[in-house]
DNA sequence: TCCATATTTCGATATTTATCGAATCATTGG
DNA sequence: CCAATGATTCGATAAATATCGAAATATGGA
């Protein structure tokens, strides 16, 4: 997963509504569940529901099927597996980063001290 | 980690320049790395990579200190581990929401009909 | 066809976030 | 004490995001 969408995705999962419908939508499963509701759980109005739906369809994290008059939303696991992946391989220090690219050796912690002349 | 904080946490990794940033302190381990240094890699000016590094230090994924007279940045390594532990239990569906909670059971994926009267 | 339901789009507005030069603060060395 | 360095705060501005009622679109049933 590149960057861009690393950060749409996160941008998706950063905001109250969202991540509360996001966590309905991985309990739901498969199945999913209708915007509304999505709307009355949360109890947010329809069309700012929608609003966030349409943030985090574009964000990739959700994946929507019309059934009837409902509107299905569920969450695209894939997605998901594939930002935990991304943030364990650059963003874990831990664990995952054990080539150590410190700067022990090369010493460019600290601002290189600019000389007077030349 | 409360929802809050988890919403603060990740709005802190989505943007371009502080994904980018936390990326570089977590390469750059306990040691961390200068205010300065980040801009100039990033390419960004001093006063904007302040503003982002606030961010990220609000959302409490790296701490500072000062080593003369620069300010050393460092990645929270775990904060950073909080956060995932959050996204795995509550947003990770295939592997540890193993209670199904799907609604083929009580059916409340669909708007429940509202009848005509009463 | 007509009406009720489910949802989205539109439009206006409020709030938050991002950018960055200039001024300010803190630290060090001469 | 003064000048230079490293960083932050301030201020103004631009851009993105959030909110939500009203109108529009789509579907199904009588």
């Amino acid at each position: 997963m590149e960057a861009d969408r690393v950060i749409r995705a996160l941008s998706g999962l950063a905001q109250e509504h969202r991540l509360a419908a996001f966590r309905l939508l991985v309990q739901a499963g498969e199945q999913g569940l209708a915007a509304g509701v999505l709307a009355e759980k949360l109890d947010v109005p329809p069309s700012s529901m929608s609003f966030h739906l349409a943030q985090l369809a574009n964000a990739g994290l959700v994946t929507q099927r019309r059934e009837s008059r409902s509107i299905i939303y569920s969450a695209d696991y894939a997605a998901m597996n594939g930002l935990m992946g991304y943030l364990t391989e650059n963003c874990c220090g831990g664990l995952s980063c054990s080539d150590d690219t410190s700067c022990s050796e090369d010493a460019t912690c600290l601002p290189s001290p600019q000389r007077k002349s030349a």
